[in-house]
DNA sequence: GTCTATAGGAGGATAGAC
DNA sequence: GTCTATCCTCCTATAGAC
């Protein structure tokens, strides 16, 4: 039931972060006006004021999301070889963040724009999800498999690589999502599996 | 000899452009004013104009500066075996943006802050450097010496993953530039390096 | 070449009416 | 919950004195 006219609190709220979200992507946070995002909208500034105390909270409250789900969506499988594990890792960041291109853009991008405090707890989230990729390397290492100097330059370099999908990607291109998938897939799995002896 | 006093134009010059290169890159062009890049340089926000038409045309001069620096410094070596043409780009890459960390980051991070005639222009000249690193690839594939599916692909992978090194790495940390290079150049041989018969 | 002063506008955020 | 109106600050860029 319909409350007083005027009244939209149930879908105001996603709407002005939807709109802060894809506006902060596009041209930046500091570059992006209270105004803008009222406009985008469909609202007066004033009244994103009942959604967000302040600019710099809507920003953290766009990284803080997407960082969380990036957590919860991240595949356990904690029982499969570490080379499934691997491959799965992939597979998933590359898939995950195709389907968020504005929020992934904005939580590498605006990391500067975060008051320290707000810095501190994004950076932690960060930080939890290199940490689950790390420890399949380490994994891999101590099994073997992997042929690994130094963990923490991989995990590093194969995110950087990963990532770096989103900045060219698009559907409808010459390379389907999947195509995509195989081929860093392909490569991620060349630059750790370890050689087989007599190849070096 | 010293011209009038107060006139400094051999070297207030380039100190606003380190000055708004340093700014630029700590918080991003949108939010540092011509007041605060004046405040840093120690002249009036008036003076900057003596220097540069406006905000805009100082962005692109940084980055048109830093990409043609890039393409003049970028190694040659055309008579090399590919391998070590790829080495080569590699440890260049790795050590020339460590040389500019502020530089690049603005040229990764600001193009959305270009208008569409000088994005055009800084898109131009980074086509170009990519086209080093895959013509390249491209060489060494025909030759058999790598084996790579998609060269335009791995270009990009290979540039993201090698950039990448700039958002961590500091002097005086756990690695010497020296060690990080060994270590990226292991990992890029590793990816496209065609396996030796039997090993796959 | 740099200064002061200012035009002319846009920014974040708030107050109070409805 | 949204509106209008507004406070006060900051912005880019220019004009004219020195």
């Amino acid at each position: 039931m319909p409350r007083t006219i005027g009244s939209h609190s149930d879908i105001t709220g996603p709407r002005v972060r939807a709109a802060a979200l894809k506006l902060f992507a596009e041209h930046g946070f500091a570059a992006v006006s209270m105004r803008r995002i009222a406009s985008e909208v469909g609202v007066q500034a004033g009244a994103l004021y009942n959604y967000t105390p302040d600019k710099q909270t809507l920003l953290f409250e766009l990284m803080q999301t997407h960082m969380e789900e990036l957590l919860a969506a991240l595949p356990q499988q904690s029982d499969a070889s570490v080379m499934d594990r691997l491959e799965g890792f992939v597979r998933f960041h590359i898939a995950f963040h195709h389907e968020r291109p504005d929020a992934v853009f904005i939580a590498y991008m605006e990391l500067r724009n975060l008051d320290p405090a707000n810095f501190s707890r994004i950076e932690a989230l960060r930080r939890r999800y290199e940490t689950a990729l790390e420890d399949i390397l380490g994994a891999g290492s101590d099994q073997g498999i992997f042929d690994v100097a130094d963990t923490k330059i991989t995990t590093l370099a194969v995110i950087a690589m990963l990532t770096g999908v989103t900045t060219w990607f698009r559907p409808g291109g010459r390379l389907s999502l999947r195509a995509v998938q195989d081929q860093y897939w392909d490569m991620v799995r060349r630059m750790v599996v370890r050689a087989p002896d007599g190849s070096v």
